[in-house]
DNA sequence: AAGATGCACAACCGCATTGTG
DNA sequence: ACACAATGCGGTTGTGCATCT
């Protein structure tokens, strides 16, 4: 099918939302809804096309979103979710309640993906380098061995469900590994245990970054519960009906999901193998590692 | 003081996906 | 089954501010 413009560009106002156009936005949704963000604009006069007032809503406006800098367990959560799922943004943005993709984009871009770089750790396979790398200064903690693990094991359950799936039934087209096992098993059962490894062991420290921006220091903001809950109840309420629902947590997957179990496996080993203290500490300890000149 | 540079983040663009008639 | 509309998503760009020279 071919490209359609996404609105009538003719008259359209675009760049910087003004504060007077944010009211309007607020006060129209409140009243009467988003409903259909293509016919929005008209109807609550703004010159902006839908795509732009959406944009605006869900990444700024919207009364759930939190602002203000990334806890250290946020960017762990970030980090560990981008092995698993890599630049998914919007998934990993539903584990992280309040915080957008774009956001959590932004974050990666800018932050994370240079700190992993001055680690030594490939942000796109969160291995570590090679001597061949990028970098020269290969740096194998037990955090970045185990995103490769992760990273591992997941390509392997990829590989085995695929290949199991054109075992039992399923007809080649309908051919597709399960992009989602590993946030799924991220959110069972086995995940929350996991996660609570994460929690007991972590500092309610701000991240390096935060502290830098704000200066201040450890300490000053408690660590920011990461509410799965939901998730596993059923009960999230993703931003996109639509897509995959990757939050949404199979029941059936931990006790009768034939094509998980092997894999489950491994990625159980993965998890209970996680290091207990949560070994990620070039987030605590910047300076540490942003010795490098290139950092 | 003024220009250059870097950084953070909001916003846009275009493709992909899903819904609907 | 198909075409089209609507929306979601990820990559990229633009802009404003802070810091450096």
């Amino acid at each position: 099918m071919g490209r359609r413009p996404c609105c009538e560009r003719k008259g359209l106002k675009k760049g910087p939302w003004g504060p007077e156009e944010d009211e309007i936005l607020i006060n129209y949704i409140n009243k009467h809804g988003h409903g259909s963000w293509r016919s929005l604009p008209k109807l609550s006069g703004l010159s902006r096309c839908g795509k732009s007032c959406r944009l605006r809503w869900t990444n700024y406006l919207r009364p759930d979103i939190k602002r203000g800098p990334f806890t250290l367990d946020e960017e762990k959560l970030v980090i560990q979710l981008h092995a698993i799922l890599g630049n998914r943004w919007a998934a990993i943005a539903s584990q992280l309640p309040g915080r957008t993709d774009n956001e959590i984009k932004n974050l990666w871009n800018t932050h994370l993906k240079k700190r992993l770089l001055c680690m030594g750790v490939d942000p796109l396979t969160h291995e570590p380098f090679t001597s061949g790398g990028p970098t020269t200064r290969p740096r194998s903690s037990p955090a970045t061995r185990h995103m490769a693990q992760w990273e591992s094991a997941r390509l392997e359950a990829e590989a085995r469900l695929s290949k199991e799936s054109l075992f039992f039934n399923s007809p080649p087209t309908s051919v597709k590994p399960d992009p989602d096992f590993f946030l799924r098993l991220w959110n069972s059962e086995v995940g929350e245990s996991f996660r609570k490894l994460n929690g007991e062991a972590k500092a309610d420290c701000r991240s390096p970054i935060s502290q830098a921006s704000t200066s201040t220091k450890c300490g000053s903001v408690s660590g920011v519960t990461i509410d799965v809950g939901p998730i596993a109840a059923g009960s999230s309420t993703p931003k996109s009906s639509r897509t995959e629902d990757p939050i949404m947590f199979d029941a059936s997957f931990s006790s009768s999901s034939n094509e998980s179990e092997d894999t489950s496996d491994t990625a159980l080993q993965l998890l209970l193998d996680f290091p207990i203290n949560n070994d990620m500490s070039f987030l605590d300890d910047v300076d540490t590692y942003a010795t490098p000149p290139q950092c």
